[in-house]
DNA sequence: CAGACAAGGATTGTTAACAATCTATGTCAA
DNA sequence: TTGACATAGATTGTTAACAATCCTTGTCTG
């Protein structure tokens, strides 16, 4: 009986829950190109889901940015501009400096393996040359940081943040450090571990800016080069 | 045609966006209590909708933490728990200081007026002893202090946090300081005003707190009290 | 009289068909 | 050859009917 329960809850609420999910994490480690078109039945056939389902998952998404729902022409993955980047990365250096030092100062002993263990993951993906796999554990220690202050809310805030940097990374990333250098995470780690808020702050909005300076926003929007090489390309 | 459009664009996006804006107010206003059932069929009756659209907009509201969709039995407004009230007012303390801070540093003559006549109507609904409008636009304050600030994210997220609060304040609110006190919007208003990022910030910081402080988590939890007492007033 | 049980009604969840819009292909004329 | 136009196909938006679940009410038994 209450098996059954989980499993009507699994795929009941989960359905949708699951093809955002599994969205989220394509345009984390950037499989999912800005502007993709997400049409229904791609959808419904890649998940085995029924329409609505679909739907409901695309609007989800679209709730929060990271696809746009065009009328009567379907779902795309989100093209930010330059002044949705600014937006998002103004947001992220409101929030997380000030988050990172209140994890330097509250962190338990599991919060510190997370983290510990999550950079190790990421080392290894970068030596191991998994483009990515380091893409997206980049940006999931960002939300793990989030995750071990146990705020439910500023979790899904940065989730969302963290996947809409992603996506300013793809349109408008200069090519060279198109992701987090690791030792700028392992240096706000080490002073997490050593309990110094402050230091932790500090380190957390530099690697924030450092991001942001390695963009590009004098490229044109990826629409044109995009089209334009792909047409020279044949 | 472009008018057409215009239209077009209301009455199909706009639906939805028009149920959710509409229940948001209700919120904000606590015309709208925890744990209200929002049966579809009220939802269509209400906005002249079809059940689909009553369905989408449900289920935008319940990605935003507003409602709350339990399986094969609807939809209702949320009833925060003490944990949730901890995380929102955690966001917000992580959030508005920051954000009036630069705002205070960055606020434009239009910003300032838009800021000054909130205020003044907020006064005028208290002269009135209009306690919905007084309630209302105190929530709306914070928000309208992420709209001068210009960034359409921290915008989105403030207005939900705000909602919240409002749900919160309605769950474990003590009585007679139930919703903000206008001379600290006052104040921290001075404080942009006179370019003071550091004091506004410190103001934003201690009107968060003086609202939780007001919060009393030691009555039951608004499902017991609230059945007995009407059950004892028949 | 209290509590369990069952039937009916109401509400939600799902599917399928229909309508409307857009896109692509092919045709025709300049 | 190029451009506009029309038609056919595909995709999205909407509605309505169907299925499943839950809640209420009434009944029956201990």
């Amino acid at each position: 009986m209450s098996i059954q329960q989980i499993h009507d809850a699994e795929s009941s609420l989960s359905d949708e829950r699951k093809i955002v999910d599994r969205i989220y994490g394509a345009v984390m480690e950037q499989t999912l190109a800005p502007m993709t078109k997400l049409s229904e039945s791609t959808i419904c056939e890649s998940f085995g889901v029924g329409r609505m389902k679909a739907r409901r998952a695309l609007l989800l998404l679209a709730s929060q940015g990271i696809v746009e729902l065009r009328s009567n022409r379907g779902a795309f993955v989100a093209s930010p501009t330059k002044s949705d980047a600014d937006e998002v990365f103004e947001a992220r250096i409101h929030i997380e400096p000030s988050l990172t030092a209140q994890v330097a100062e509250r962190i338990d002993a599991n919060g510190l393996k997370a983290l510990t263990d999550h950079i190790v993951r990421e080392k290894a993906a970068r030596h191991a040359d998994n483009r990515q796999e380091v893409i997206r554990l980049s940006g999931e220690f960002h939300v793990l940081v989030a995750t071990v202050s146990g705020n439910g809310f500023l979790t899904r805030t940065l989730r969302e943040l963290v996947t809409r940097t992603s996506l300013i990374v793809a349109m408008f990333g200069s090519g060279k450090s198109s992701c987090c250098r690791d030792d700028e995470h392992e240096g706000i780690l080490e002073a997490i571990r050593e309990r110094d808020a402050i230091l932790a702050s500090h380190l957390a909005r530099e690697h924030l800016e450092h991001i942001r300076r390695d963009l590009d926003f004098t490229k044109t929007h990826m629409t044109g080069p995009d089209l334009v090489s792909l047409l020279s390309g044949n």
